[in-house]
DNA sequence: CCCAGATGATCAAACGTTTGATGAATCTGA
DNA sequence: TCAGATTCATCAAACGTTTGATCATCTGGG
């Protein structure tokens, strides 16, 4: 730290990134600090929302997030291979070994040896797991909506838009991501 | 499932968001579409970017994404409570506990009583961690700018202002935030 | 037909996080 | 002054995730 300059006495998690990027540039000044603040906001703006919606929804209902999401994506796409459900909710397969544990264990999901190939394996929503998910994704997305109401309708679609763009830029990046 | 509709053959993470919102429309009259798409996408979006940059950046550095958010913070604000920079830094007081086992046994960080208050504690950077942080922050910066290529700069900063409008509006939601 | 290589799932160890409980130090107010 | 309440940190148990290894099952080329 060559230009010592003393924190502001209240350092919050709101104002840290103001903070963070000006001082980064003044330290280093060939940073890039309109990417950092980008990628810095982006973190804050979405561990709040999951902060809020495990906390207020899922955990109160003995849930959490990732089980949600797939409990959420096999009700949405029906029974399918365990695989495709680690791809579309967004976990290595490894990751969903160990959840499919407690989703079991809890009744709500039920495993399959598929027949067509016996390595496979295939999914379903039980009873239990399907009469229960409805409730809890109203109350999801009711709080969903309240985060939503922050922004215009048109800012909605644009905040989507960019969003978008920034994932599809990623393939040109050459960014890492599950296999 | 009252009107069945088969999912596409391919289901992947990107077409899961679209196939899902237009889903659970058809399902759930009532339910806020645009709200969900919004949740969907920004929690993919992030988690994409967050991958690449623990799988690219810090993992291969025997590094993790939060023991950076920690070393990072301590780099630029200094010396400080360890409360303090557990706000900033977006954890719980626990979870930062925890954390600091391993940053400090890699002797990173150093953990010192406070003076004025016995019960506070005090973080520094070790001389180690002072060394490593500034290789490890500018390969972090520079992977946070190939993503920030994706967009245009007009469009970066629409980015970040819709995300702290959202942020700003999760007071009027009533947010769960962290204590 | 058979074997080498690929693929699907699980396991093991290490890590970070959550909630709720506990212990220690400080503060407050009668 | 001192007892009760508050605050700071840690602990414990349960959970989800990561990487790398292992085991079972398919698949394709000789």
């Amino acid at each position: 730290m060559t230009h010592n300059t003393a924190p502001p006495d209240e350092l919050t998690f709101w104002s840290f990134v103001d903070y963070a990027v000006q001082k980064a540039e003044r330290e280093l000044p060939s940073v890039n600090a309109e990417a950092m603040r980008m990628v810095l906001t982006l973190n804050r703006a979405t561990s709040m929302v999951v902060y809020d919606l495990e906390s207020s929804v899922h955990r109160p209902r003995g849930w959490t997030w990732p089980g949600f999401r797939v409990l959420f994506a096999l009700w949405l796409a029906g029974p399918m291979e365990a695989k495709t459900t680690a791809e579309i909710s967004g976990m290595s397969r490894a990751a969903l070994s160990a959840l499919l544990n407690t989703l079991e264990r809890d009744g709500l999901i039920t495993r399959e040896r598929a027949t067509h190939d016996r390595r496979a394996l295939q999914l379903s929503l039980s009873e239990a797991g399907y009469g229960a998910i409805l409730g809890v994704f109203r109350a999801h997305n009711r709080r969903e909506s309240a985060w939503a109401q922050a922004l215009e309708p048109e800012e909605r679609r644009e905040l989507v838009r960019l969003l978008n763009k920034l994932m599809a830029g990623s393939t040109d990046a050459e960014a890492k991501f599950r296999n």
